[in-house]
DNA sequence: GGCACTATCAGGAATAATTCTTATTATGAA
DNA sequence: TTCATAATAAGAATTATTCCTGATAGTGCC
């Protein structure tokens, strides 16, 4: 056993000031914080808050169902308070993720079973581009080329 | 400028024994190992090599376009000896890591252009699974649920 | 209110993956 | 051989995250 095992969702226990804050501060924004970002957000209104707290908290809340923990492809977690289902886009330059509307793609996983003998229980599809702000910046720059992990 | 400046591909520099290990060893295998597990393969030929090595000469061997840096979610960082375009399947158990050959869906990326604002330059599609070995295993253990990032 | 019980907290130490630094060694050209 | 340069091993530093500890705060019961 080399995690606690919390592995679906647990009853969402008592809400904390801190906890409050996070979600808070969590659904104002359109975007995927790291849990820093939403640490240096929440500290505006707690300043004594630690980062430990931040962890744990999006810990819980996303065990409870209320937010969701991104698993893209990066060095940091992201977070999300929006829990339709949708996929991203992620900026090469400058690394914001955004949201790309669209229904599912659940066709894409039909013949996987038989091909792979996995069974197939999802798919995280990620776009990868240039955000438009990052397209102003660099015109003759030239940065990296594509990626199609 | 925050890092070194190699964004796009170099040539090829000299090509020491420790480089040409870890590119055989890399071939060999038709998993996508982590650094670490590199590292270990290596290891046996040459006994005396570092981690450290191991990490620059992935980079190197990347940068020259003869082995391709995988972005994919998790932690550890994958490395794959095969350059040709591919998807890839995730059990959740054991994190094994799997090709997918499927012709790339670029349809997918058609519209975002115009419904997003980015330059869309690629895409990633990840599949999440459970793999034979472990759907034996754990019959009626049943872990985690679907993820859709 | 006072008390026990527990969850949560802040702060900081610990861990894991990766990158960087440094002194040393190997390589290849002149 | 000599020299300049590139690459190495070892380990320190960095980054993101998790864990630990003692203090604090909320809750129900009297």
């Amino acid at each position: 056993m080399k995690k606690q095992t919390n592995s679906l969702s647990r009853q969402m226990p008592r809400m904390t000031r801190q906890r409050q804050v996070i979600l808070e501060e969590l659904g104002k924004v359109k975007s995927h914080p790291t849990a820093d970002e939403i640490y240096r957000k929440v500290r505006r209104r707690l300043p004594r808050i630690s980062l430990g707290t931040v962890y744990r908290n999006l810990e819980i809340l996303s065990d409870c169902g209320s937010i969701s923990k991104l698993d893209l492809a990066g060095r940091q977690r992201r977070f999300d308070g929006d829990l339709t289902p949708h996929y991203h886009v992620r900026c090469v330059q400058c690394e914001r993720v955004e949201d790309v509307r669209a229904e599912p793609h659940t066709e894409l996983e039909k013949s996987l079973t038989d091909a792979t003998g996995y069974r197939i229980i999802g798919h995280r599809l990620e776009f990868i581009g240039i955000c438009p702000r990052c397209q102003k910046r660099s015109h003759a720059t030239g940065r990296r080329a594509a990626a199609c992990g």
